[in-house]
DNA sequence: AGCTTATGTTGACGGTGTCAAGATTCATGT
DNA sequence: ACATGAATCTTGACACCGTCAACATAAGCT
C-alpha cells in the first residue's frame, strides 16, 4: 500500500523530491499517488509522522539504560538528537521546518505524533531540574524551549551547511552538556 | 538599476517569490532580471548580502552604547538577534537557510560579507570568555558555536512556526543570558 | 559614422502540482 | 452468477516556474 512511502525514506536525499518522480521509481503515472495522499502535502506529512516515530524510538532507548549517570543520559541525548538530524537532513527538515509547520498544514495524524514528542522534551527537562542536573530557579517551559532551541539550532546550522564540518559535533555537545548542567 | 532588489525586500513576503512574479511586479517582461542577474540564486544572495548588512548596522549600535554593563549588552545582543530575524522572517531565512549554503551557491560578494559575520560571532564569543561574563574553560570555537546554535536554533523555531507564540522571546532570551553568564 | 554595452522583448523547452474524466481490478451482497 | 461500488491506475490538460536563444532597441564612447 504505502510502499510509496517506505521507498521515499530510502530516497531520503529528497526534498527536491516530486510526485511525479516518485510515482516514476514506483513504477506507476503520475497522478497514481494522488490516490493515495491527497496533495503532495500529506505525503510529507505522512514521511514526517515516520521520523517522529524513529526519533522516539532511538530516545526511548537511551533512557532504558541502567549503567549510565543521569548527566551521562542527557549528554547521549544531545548527541544523539544532533546525530540523527546529521544523519537524516532532509527527514529532519520535513519535521522541523517551515514546510510542513509555517503554513500549519500538518495532518491531525502528524499533529497526534509530534505534539507528545514536544512535551517530552518539557518533562524531560522538568526531570532533569529535579534531579538537580539543570537550575531549579528557570521556569522548566523557558529553559525546555532554551535547551531544545540550542539543538535544533547546531542540527541546524550543521544540516543545512554552515557548519559545513561534521568532526566537531562530540566537542559541541560536550559544550552543551557542560554549559546547560549545574556543574 | 537594482529597484529590484529594493522592490523584493518591501515585497518582504517573499521566498515562494518567483522572477516572473518580480519582473510583473517592476513592470517589465519575464526574462529583464535575467539582465541584473544571471540566476535566480544570484538575485537570492544580492538580497542575503543586504540581510547581513542591515544586520551588522543593528549590532553595531548595540556595542555603540556606553551606558550598559557587559552583561547588558549581552542581553541586548540576544534578544535583537531574535527579534530580527521575527521581524524579516524570510530575510532570515535566506541569510541563514539552506537555500544558498547547503548548494555551496554564495557568491563571492555575499560570502565576503557573510564570513566576517560568522567571524564577527567568534570574537564577541572571546571578548566575553576575557571580560568573565561567560566560562574561560570552555573552548572559544565551541562555546561560539554553542551560543550562536542557541539563538539560531530559537530564532528558527519561531519563524517555522513551531513556537508560534512571539510574546515570549524576552523570557526565553533573559533564560539565555542567565544559562550563558557564569552567574 | 560606427561599435559596444546595457537593457528590453517574444518564443520555446522541460519541469512541477493539480484536476477531470475515463479505465481497470476486485471484493462484496443479493 | 452477477451487479454494485470502492480502490486503484491511466491519459489529457492547465497554469505555473526557471532558463535559454534569438532578436530588438537605446545610450554612450571612439
Amino acid at each position: 500500500m504505502l510502499k510509496s512511502a517506505e521507498l521515499l525514506l530510502k530516497d531520503e536525499g529528497i526534498e527536491g523530491l516530486s510526485l511525479r518522480k516518485l510515482a516514476d521509481k514506483v513504477g506507476v503515472s503520475r497522478t497514481a499517488p494522488y490516490h493515495h495522499f491527497k496533495d503532495k502535502n500529506e505525503l510529507l506529512c505522512a514521511i514526517a509522522e515516520q521520523g517522529f516515530l524513529y526519533w522516539r524510538e532511538i530516545a526511548e532507548k537511551i533512557f532504558e539504560q541502567a549503567d549510565m549517570s543521569i548527566k551521562q543520559k542527557y549528554r547521549q541525548f544531545v548527541y544523539e538528537y544532533i546525530q540523527y538530524a546529521a544523519d537524516n537532513p532532509e527527514l529532519y527538515d520535513l519535521m522541523f521546518g517551515r514546510t510542513i509547520w509555517k503554513q500549519n498544514t500538518a495532518t491531525d495524524s502528524l499533529k497526534g505524533v509530534a505534539y507528545p514528542s514536544f512535551q517530552f522534551q518539557v518533562e524531560l527537562t522538568r526531570n532533569w531540574q529535579q534531579q538537580g542536573l539543570m537550575s531549579s530557579t528557570e521556569d522548566t517551559l523557558r529553559l525546555a524551549q532554551v535547551a531544545w532551541g540550542t539543538m535544533h539550532g547546531i542540527a541546524r546550522l550543521l544540516i543545512d551547511g554552515i557548519y559545513a564540518d561534521n568532526s566537531h559535533i562530540e566537542d559541541m555537545c560536550q559544550c552543551v552538556v557542560n554549559i546547560f548542567t549545574s556543574e
